[in-house]
DNA sequence: TCCTGCCTCCTATATTTATAGTAGAACAAC
DNA sequence: GTTGTTCTACTATAAATATAGGAGGCAGGA
């Protein structure tokens, strides 16, 4: 019986990330519909993820009629905060500018991505000044 | 019986953090005093990951006498880069960007911390530069 | 040479995860 | 009102994980 506030693992990660897209009310037939048309996972596996979602507490469950909708409790931001600090903790032992600082310097990133980090800095920057001056 | 090139789980990346900071050839005993002089985790314990880490391919074991001597295949950078991307595929599906968007958005990074990682950035750009000139 | 301590190797158990099957309820259709 | 469809609820299983015990080997000291 799944605790509470566990982690999310793969298939729960994967299975979350489809609800935060499709939105709130989601029937299991949904979700299978919209990302396993082809089968690719049993109506029953995904079905049960999504009870164990509920089981953790990351989805609500209500019955309209005689199916099941599922609803996040949490925001997907607010989940991946919490995630990528569990990372940190595990990698970097908690060492949040280790992180930052294997991240920029060790990873190898394209000279697209790095355009694209330059870009995401620079509206950071302005986000920033117009909070302080206004 | 673990296959090779698995994934490390929450308790192998601890172990393989310390054995990286120890250096090579060490072993049981060494780590048990170094990490858990107070009993806190059983001699076979850490015996057991530290084998199960030789089954993955991460470290080596080598009889000297009676005592086995482990040592790390791989350096600590590389399993991070491939960790981190086996993050980045669960929680991000896979977008270097989105994470980075994320990260650099939802975090919240000083101004300070944001001109080092521009620093970092325009260091970067500059080697890139030069191995593309040479 | 026999005991003691340390170490390896093998084994064990409870829990979690991924995955899915089955039974049974209810509605829809004829 | 019997039949088929669809969904829920429950159950099942294999693999992985965290954790550790026990048997037995060897080395060094009494």
């Amino acid at each position: 019986m799944a605790s509470p506030d566990k982690q999310l693992t793969d298939l729960e990660w994967e299975v979350m990330n489809h609800i935060w897209e499709l939105g709130d009310k989601i029937s299991v037939r949904e979700m299978i519909d919209a990302y396993y048309p082809d089968g690719a996972k049993a109506y029953t596996t995904i079905q049960t993820v999504m009870n164990t979602l509920v089981d953790k507490g990351f989805l609500t469950k209500e019955k309209i009629g005689l199916v099941n909708f599922y609803t996040p409790t949490r925001k997907r931001e607010q989940v991946i905060h919490k995630e990528m600090h569990y990372f940190i903790n595990k990698v970097f032992r908690g060492s949040m500018p280790q992180f930052v600082k294997y991240f920029i310097g060790e990873e190898s990133l394209s000279e697209q991505e790095i355009t694209e980090l330059k870009e995401v800095i620079r509206e950071k920057e302005d986000t920033l000044k117009g909070e302080n001056h206004g």
